[in-house]
RNA sequence: GGCGGUGUAGCUCAGUUGGUUAGAGCACACGGCUCAUACCCGUGGAGUCCGAGGUUCGAAUCCUCGCACCGCCA
């Protein structure tokens, strides 16, 4: 496509984690959703997407405030320190976000300022008032039935304030028969399925109308219509995943991305994306996501974890510990996204020892030094018609591509482990080292060891939207010069990308073992 | 209390519309190989498929009841 005139023809992926809640530094969730979400994204542009990847942090509220006051500082500055915690994590786990959004940035409040003044001229809010309780730690409301004890948040046991004032309200009532509508007539609007009952069961109970402001809270943002009231800051985040398209500002841009194709977020958060955001959107005339896909929880022998528990997993430790790709593929791999897992250091260890370095790890150390030795160091030239491995990675292709589709990670990989587990039986039944004495064996040592390194060529795109870092080592230990980030997966189709001739590299072993 | 889900090898789980000796990975044992990070390859053991009843020529798979655990709501 060539400058002014040309149309741009490819497909558009817009996909987004939720805004992070800046009142802690990032924990083991955080990064799950973010790992998933980059390799969504690595993969789509693999296959020739242009991808947006949007992150971010959720900067308002009560609870900032007041932990910024706590510490002697302004809530922004307590942002500030928080959200580059994020984006360190960020850059050390790889994620390759194409834009990260705070909700304290103009662009943003802006957009959420113009959605509430459209919204209350159309009359989908309303000012009336608010009788109830609210919890501090929650940014939750409760209905006095609600409570524990007549005075406890049912969520975390804490004491809430009971609270009678103006506000306006979202009337969310409206929009309950439409929801269902769509629900029905869109079976991948929420996933996994069985998240999408609940949600269904929820809005055929019968939908409220919403506070969405509440009065004198200073950090956030001012309702338009009146000044003394401060946008709830659930109605605030939500917008983000419109305001970061410049929604109402950028046409172009946002029409090109929206719909998102998927929102990703914990389960905890579904209903604000699977009921609120939606009827938000319908309010305001704009087509919903194609799909809100909650995942699970990893626990900590069974147990949610908690700060009161002492059992958080510190994602920057793990990394520190085991590296980056390593906490990727086992929070990728080990169980089905979607479901809960369970999170420990001996899982952790058996599992990387065992599929990164027993398998992976160990396919390239002991196929580089037979081409080094063998080969002069050189990528060797093919001569007869062995097309075992190329058939299994033909096989495998479009598998990997299903169950990318539907957010299998787990599936995904142990398609690409098939490929691996397939290389070495391959090593094993051909023995290299014995063709390596017989002289009238050059050209089928050649072919073997060829099918070997194009099978880690392919294993290197295969890999990239998982563990980009190794997956780049594999790459320059090929002796290829392109940029892995930059090819397609179509390459992987072609059989024969390596040129013979070019100089391998032998390195240290990719992942060692970690000792128990 | 209401709705939904789960219960299959030591562990984590697959098991399509009911159909022959119930599968995979990890772990374990034995054998092979020696290019490699004591790795890789092969073989093997082990399961009253939660329990009880029922439908059927035939049920892990369908129905009823019970038990246990989990999720959403109240």
């Amino acid at each position: 496509m060539n400058g002014k005139r040309g149309i741009d023809l490819r497909k558009k992926f817009y996909l987004t984690t939720p805004v992070y809640y800046v009142n802690d530094v990032p924990h083991l969730g955080h990064a799950y959703t973010t790992i998933a979400a980059d390799a969504l994204a690595r993969y789509k542009r693999l296959k020739g997407y242009e991808v947006l990847f949007l992150t971010g942090t959720d900067e308002h509220g009560d609870k900032i405030n007041r932990a910024a006051k706590e510490k002697g500082i302004t809530p922004l500055e307590l942002a500030d320190q928080v959200v580059s915690h994020f984006q360190n994590l960020w850059k050390k786990l790889s994620i390759s976000n194409d834009d990260f959004i705070r909700t304290t940035e103009s662009r943003h409040i802006q957009v959420v300022s113009k959605v509430f003044q459209r919204l209350y001229e159309q009359e989908d809010i309303y000012r009336g008032t608010y009788k109830g309780w609210y919890c501090v730690p929650c940014e939750s409301f409760w209905l006095e039935l609600q409570l524990r004890n007549g005075q406890l948040c049912p969520e975390c046991g804490r004491k809430a304030e009971k609270i009678e004032e103006e506000s306006y309200f979202f009337r969310l009532s409206r929009y309950q028969k439409p929801l269902l509508d769509h629900l029905e007539s869109h079976p991948d609007f929420v996933l996994p399925p069985s998240r999408k009952n609940e949600v269904v069961e929820f809005v055929k109970r019968g939908l409220k109308d919403i506070s969405i402001t509440r009065l004198k809270l200073a950090w956030g943002i001012p309702c338009p219509v009146e000044k003394e009231h401060t946008i709830y800051v659930w109605i605030d985040a939500l917008i983000n995943y419109i305001s970061a398209l410049g929604y109402g500002v950028n046409k172009d841009k946002f029409s090109s991305f929206w719909p998102a194709d998927v929102h990703l977020v914990g389960k905890d958060i579904l209903r604000f994306h699977a009921i609120i955001w939606p009827a938000l959107l319908m309010a305001l005339g704009i087509e919903l996501p194609q799909t809100v896909f909650a995942h699970g929880w990893w626990k900590i022998k069974g147990e949610k974890m908690s700060k009161s528990k002492k059992n958080v997993i510190d994602p920057e430790e793990v990394v520190k510990q085991h590296g980056s790709d390593q906490l990727r593929y086992f929070l990728l791999r080990e169980v089905p996204f979607g479901g809960d897992g369970n999170f420990s250091t001996p899982l952790f260890i058996k599992r990387v020892n065992s599929d990164l370095a027993n398998d992976l790890g160990n396919l390239l150390n002991r196929t580089i030094p037979l081409v080094v030795r063998h080969c002069g160091g050189k990528v060797p030239s093919p001569t007869d018609e062995d097309k075992t491995l190329q058939e299994k990675v033909k096989k495998i292709l479009p598998l990997l591509d299903e169950a990318m589709n539907v957010l299998s990670f787990s599936e995904a990989l142990s398609y690409i482990w098939e490929i691996i587990k397939s290389a070495n039986l391959y090593i094993d039944r051909c023995a290299p080292w014995k063709l390596a004495n017989q002289e009238d064996k050059q050209k089928r040592l050649n072919t073997v060891l060829y099918n070997l390194l194009e099978t880690l060529r392919v294993l290197a795109l295969l890999l990239f939207p998982f563990i980009p870092v190794s997956a780049q080592k594999i790459w320059t230990q090929l002796g290829i010069e392109e940029d892995l980030g930059s090819q397609t997966l179509d390459k992987a189709h072609v059989w024969g990308g390596l040129s013979p001739g070019t100089p391998v590299k032998k390195e240290l072993p990719l992942f060692p073992r970690i000792k128990q």
